[in-house]
DNA sequence: CAAAAAATACCTGCTAACAGGTATTTTTTG
DNA sequence: CAAAAAATACCTGTTAGCAGGTATTTTTTG
């Protein structure tokens, strides 16, 4: 009677902590843990659990990515994604594609597994009363896995009022370089609005 | 031994309500009481008082203009602007042309008697540890006195991430009706960077 | 080491914003 | 009522930002 569970997550030491929550809630039974994005599909595909937890940041393929696999399984198994931030905009992609629930690694256990009955109810959690972190417009801590180095240093530049020409030479960069890494910023970020993209900066260190 | 104190504000209630202040406090002398702001210069030339309070909001000449006038006097008289409003950028405006002390209508009275005894002491007191009304970037109350209803109307909107254009149709205006307010705006408000600018939209409505 | 990621650089074209004007009409107000 | 303030409108020229590309070099990493 207890729910065969998959979790899928690099950070060893995590997945392993997270299979003992789950068993000794004793509503859980954890069938296999992966450690390596790149067997998610073919191990969900043999094993077919009911519930499938998985970690957002991962090398190789991201939680986003791994979801979109099983997505094809055809399986009705229930998808929560674990992550380390909540960022509003990563929560609605995760939405968009069918994922069950997103939650914070700062989520308290017992709160977790009430989290994951509701789940298997098939209840969606997206919004956080219960998580510790509150879901925010941006989370610029949270940015800084997909923004590079050099993007942070310029967008740190154009929060002082910095040019793009003056922040070229601050760096000693060709102009279209500046430009380039802004643009590649605005692609990853998507802001709307410039309000958007002031806030933005407002949160960044 | 008291110090002769002038006192300019066209609220006649809270004129006299200073006068009574600094009159109880038997450090002040009030020698005159100015309702009409352009009675100001005349009046203090021929009285040289050793302090003199000053009201911003003022029918024909405000606070500022009175200061500026007032400075060509060549006395040591020590000036003190008693503003609703606790603006940084109106507060530096004073700073600039010399004025000692920038205090709000909400100080307590008391504190206001220890302020105008350290300004007699040749202090400048323009940071709040003892305004009420702490130092804002922007009070957009108070820059409602400066800024026409129209005005406000389309920094609203602007605020809404409207440009100028879409400013001009949802108002019924020309495109260089609205160009035209937000050039007066910055005129006035002579923003320096653009994140000023969105910091004070932030501080409307 | 080989592939991926990051950083570098250049080019074109478009557009909103803005600063500089001028000028007329409408509304407010002393 | 007359003057001041506010609102309206038009014109010109500049520029920063940005979206669309392409492409090479350097660094990181599995």
């Amino acid at each position: 009677m207890k729910i065969q569970t998959v979790i899928i997550d690099d950070h060893t030491l995590f997945n392993d902590g997270l299979s003992l929550i789950l068993k000794e809630s004793g509503h859980f039974k954890v069938i296999e843990q992966i450690y390596d994005s790149r067997q998610a599909y073919f191990k969900c595909f043999s094993l077919m659990p009911q519930l499938i937890m998985i970690d957002y940041n991962m090398p190789y393929l991201n939680g986003l990515e791994v979801v979109k696999q099983l997505k094809t399984l055809k399986s009705d198994a229930k998808i929560v994604i674990v992550s380390m931030y909540a960022e509003k905009r990563e929560i609605a992609l995760f939405e968009e594609v069918g994922v069950d629930a997103y939650i914070t690694k700062t989520t308290p256990s017992n709160e977790l597994i009430a989290i994951l009955k509701k789940v298997m109810q098939g209840e969606k959690i997206f919004e956080s009363s219960f998580n510790n972190k509150p879901i925010i417009e941006k989370d610029a801590f949270a940015l800084k896995h997909h923004l590079t180095k050099r993007e942070i240093e310029i967008l740190k530049l154009i929060k002082k009022e910095y040019t793009t020409e003056q922040i070229a030479s601050t760096l000693n960069l060709s102009y279209y370089t500046v430009e380039t890494h802004r643009k590649n910023v605005n692609q990853k970020m998507k802001f709307k609005t410039k309000k958007e993209f002031f806030d933005f900066l407002n949160s960044i260190d």
